[in-house]
DNA sequence: GTTAATGCAAATTGTTTGCACTTTC
DNA sequence: GAAAGTGCAAACAATTTGCATTAAC
């Protein structure tokens, strides 16, 4: 089960320390989150955590393609786990609601922008901000 | 010329001052910047302005509509204009380039997000990241 | 003259760094 | 036992806040 991980982990010369372990059963666990709520979670299975060990392992972890990072909010970033499908965001500002879409739905707008612009997007870390149905509606407006 | 500015500002109860006005110009005139660049540019007219006013003013602007602000980076936000034709920008992580792209492109997508998620996307707001043609041949790569 | 806006200093939030100590390999 | 990783405290960057003073209307 976390054998995967361990020859992930070792394979790049990285070692494998309880604290790492822990950190990515978090992010796994969270969904999405915080530096600060991975933090909690973590220290709720092993008290002392410091905070930057979660911000060099997020680090690590992030370059071993094992978590990704996102901006869902204009606050601190947050990271999921990369389980197998990349998907992209989208943020409604009037009820903070997250949905995650599949990528083929940008298919289109990627091929026009490699083609007219020469640059190909990382989906995985796109996050749209708008509004949905309910909040466009007028109710929830925030911003 | 800044009548319809001196108007905007007045009609919603706010009130006309100096740095309000040197802080759009500011922002007119450096295109995307950050607040700690908008402040640096300001005080090269006015010396004495503090950083909060940049802060409490651009928010102002932006509630009023005469600015947009977007996450050009992991670092500060950028403010830009809102110099009629809205669009949304691409950045290379190898060089860093920002590239303002036509909302038109995003159009399919427009549609599909609203009639599948029911949602409706801020593209003002949208930076996507990725890499363009040069820096995705491998050379600059960063990230 | 009332109320909004500013300046200033201090507080907050999120993140990074240097360094001694600990752990993994 | 060498090198990577951790904890801790301090530094740092970006932003926010409280409050007295100033300026716009």
């Amino acid at each position: 089960m976390s054998g995967d991980f361990a020859d992930r982990i070792r394979s790049s010369g990285k070692r494998l320390t309880a604290q790492r372990e822990l950190i990515l059963r978090a992010v796994e666990t969270l969904g999405h989150a915080t530096p600060d709520e991975i933090l909690a979670e973590v220290r709720t299975h092993a008290s002392a955590v410091n905070a930057s060990t979660i911000y060099r392992n997020l680090e690590v972890l992030e370059e071993l393609g094992l978590v990704r990072h996102t901006h869902l909010s204009d606050r601190a970033p947050t990271y999921h786990s990369v389980g197998g499908h990349e998907h992209f965001h989208l943020v409604c500002r009037g009820c903070h609601k997250v949905t995650s879409v599949d990528p083929a739905v940008m298919g289109p707008v990627v091929e026009r922008l490699r083609a007219e612009q020469g640059f190909v997007p990382d989906l995985g870390h796109l996050a749209m901000f708008g509004h949905c149905v309910d909040c466009e509606a007028g109710q929830n407006r925030q911003q």
